[in-house]
RNA sequence: GGGGCUGUAGCUCAGUCGGUUAGAGUGCCGGUCUGUCACACCGGAGGUCGCGAGUUCGAGUCUCGUCAGCCCCGCCA
């Protein structure tokens, strides 16, 4: 390992292997700067030290070529402050070339001012791309997360165990990958969208504490923090509350937090589902800012702004954001922001900015000092509200609010914001009037909630929560139902037939019946934990292997079309052909 | 399924109003150079302007289609 030579090491004579990272040819004297995964150290070599068959081979050295160099480490007449090893280097006396590089299609070696390369050559050459210290550092960071969750679990007495890759299709959620079985032509297995009933089925089994670094698969369209294969830390134990999982998994937070070294102050914070749509208008508020939304629906109906008095006057409220000093910006940094409003759903954003000479903007002029004091502004203040009803105003101001503090560049109040929501409802209401599961099926409705789970099923919370940090959801879980009729009575409310349900949910309502005990878990998502905490743009940066955002991989080439034979012995015959390429 | 951005040398990019032989930096090849570290200097090679149509006397540039990558909406129980 060449990364950790320090003047300690002077004098050792030692043989180092590498890559070729760069090198520096001055004639008489030549420099390669030897790289593997622990770091980077110069070679020199030199009519003094290094034999003649040495200088000669270094001549000939290409980047990324694999070296074998003997010599001796010495101290630099000229260190290099801005190399870790950059007081030494290795003096060659003999050098042996392991393996000849082709010259690289995109560089290793990266110059300070110089731009990553694109990044489908960054994925078509993945095998140089993963070669750059940052992605070294990426997937080294990832082991460390994954390998401090192992620890502390196991030291809570969890077991790992491994389920199915090859499982049952779902009937509900997201579109399964589907495998032919070529023993059961016109039969098909599907990959695991999660470990879900598996891991419901073990606690059935006895197996109180379990966990697993689970692969999941889910056939929808992709974006920055979604791949259609992603990882989880699946835990699940019995007999347990919501408190017991929550504070299991502060601890886990912690534990992993520790690998950058993130400090966690515990108990996390706790919202109320109700409370985050409310005051921030998303179910994952970003809590590093405050700006909380407020209720001037009182305030609008006292006044004659039709446009925003006519939405409370049906039913909807009148809500906003107050943004202390936000008077500073301009029309245009304004209408830009309502821009945001406007893509998440908002007709449009009304305003009032409070200046030295009184409230201006359009809804300036309908506003009383009283009206202004108790909307609590004040001079240099801006307001941003929006009227309608909550599902369509919530969204809205959550991206105002999340656009007007970029815009404003509001200090953050902290960098680092935890945070469990809690209490989200068991039920979605479609537009057409039928329930979706909020979460999924499985989700125990709130005690005090039972009663409304026939009557007013929208309203029914779920004994459900998320971990969310810096407006990112990193995890979800619940507490199930491990009563088989109440099982039954959720998947009817869903609107599936007794038919349907002992087909697609037979096996697990059979388990329920065998003696559950309650049980509860959540799952937290490991790409999406390992790209905030190496600050990466997306999850693909965190993934040795990812695929496009057309789920194509193209370093290997996946998927790939397949000849009549193999589709003959799977007993499928192709409606579409992929085009030759 | 929909919207947006991008595609020019191995790589990163520039390319004016449609007009002569498409440029720069870097990399690559050859040469000089004994303390460099983005080494420096001299010389050279390198182009299906993503692909296909169309408009035009003339297209890297305009139009249409298509492919690929990225971002977003829908979707992701």
């Amino acid at each position: 390992m060449v990364g950790g030579l320090t003047a300690a090491n002077v004098g050792e004579e030692l043989t180092l292997a590498g890559w070729v990272h760069r090198r520096r040819d001055l004639g008489g004297l030549l420099f390669v700067d030897l790289r593997d995964r622990s770091g980077l150290l110069q070679v020199s070599f030199g009519p003094d030290w290094t034999s003649e068959e040495g200088l000669l081979l270094a001549r000939e050295l290409g980047p990324e070529d694999v070296v074998a160099v003997s010599g001796m480490v010495a101290l630099r007449p000229d260190p290099n402050p801005q190399m870790p090893t950059g007081a030494v280097e290795l003096r060659a006396g003999s050098v042996e070339r392991l393996s000849v590089a082709r010259t690289p299609a995109i560089p290793v070696y990266r110059g300070p001012e110089d731009e990553l390369p694109s990044e489908d050559l960054r994925l078509r050459h993945r095998v140089l791309d993963l070669r750059r210290p940052e992605l070294q550092r990426a997937l080294g960071l990832r082991h460390r997360v994954v390998l401090a969750a192992r620890n502390y679990l196991d030291g809570l007495g969890f077991m790992e165990i491994e389920t199915p890759i090859l499982t049952r299709p779902t009937p509900e959620g997201a579109r399964d990958y589907l495998v032919p079985s070529r023993v059961h032509k016109g039969e098909f297995y599907a990959l695991p969208q999660s470990p879900q009933i598996y891991k419901q089925i073990l606690m059935v089994s006895g197996y109180d504490r379990y966990f697993q670094i689970a692969r999941c698969f889910r056939d929808e369209d992709l974006r920055a923090d979604r791949q259609p294969e992603f990882t989880q830390i699946d835990v699940e134990a019995s007999f347990v509350g919501v408190d017991d999982v929550l504070r299991w998994i502060e601890g886990l937070v912690v534990a992993i937090c520790d690998v950058v070294g993130m400090h966690v102050e515990l108990p996390l914070p706790s919202l109320s589902w109700a409370d985050a749509m409310e005051r921030y208008g998303t179910d994952r508020p970003d809590l590093r800012f405050g700006l909380p939304i407020e209720d001037w629906s009182s305030v609008v109906l006292e006044t004659e702004f039709r446009v925003l008095r006519g939405p409370v006057e049906v039913g909807g409220r009148a809500r906003g954001i107050r943004l202390p000093g936000g008077a500073r910006l301009s029309r245009k940094d304004i209408e830009a922001i309502e821009e945001e409003a406007k893509a998440a759903g908002a007709p449009g954003l009304a305003w009032v900015k409070l200046g030295d000479e009184g409230a201006s903007g359009p809804l300036g002029k309908h506003l009383s000092e009283a009206h202004l004091a108790e909307m609590g502004m004040k001079a240099g203040d801006l307001a941003l509200v929006a009227a309608g009803p909550d599902r369509v105003t919530s969204p809205a101001l959550s991206a105002t609010r999340m656009a007007a503090a970029a815009a404003l560049g509001t200090p953050r109040e902290r960098d680092h914001a935890w945070l469990w929501v809690t209490g989200f409802p068991v039920f979605e209401e479609t537009d057409g009037g039928g329930l979706v599961p909020g979460h999924h099926p499985f989700v125990m409705p709130h005690p005090e909630d039972i009663d409304l789970l026939e009557s007013d099923p929208a309203r029914t919370r779920g004994l459900a929560y998320d971990l969310v940090y810096n407006g990112t959801e990193l995890g979800s879980g619940s507490i199930r139902i491990h009563r088989p009729d109440l099982q039954r009575t959720v998947l009817r409310m869903l609107g599936l037939s007794d038919v349907d349900i002992d087909r697609k949910f037979g096996f697990l309502l059979e388990a329920l019946s065998a003696g559950a005990p309650p049980h509860g878990g959540i799952a937290l998502g490991v790409d999406r934990i390992a790209q905030r905490f190496v600050g990466a743009g997306s999850i693909r940066d965190v993934i040795a292997f990812p695929k496009t955002t057309a789920a194509r991989a193209l370093f290997e080439g996946a998927p790939s079309p397949l000849g009549d034979e193999e589709l003959t012995e799977l007993g499928l015959r192709l409606v579409t052909r992929a085009p030759t390429p």
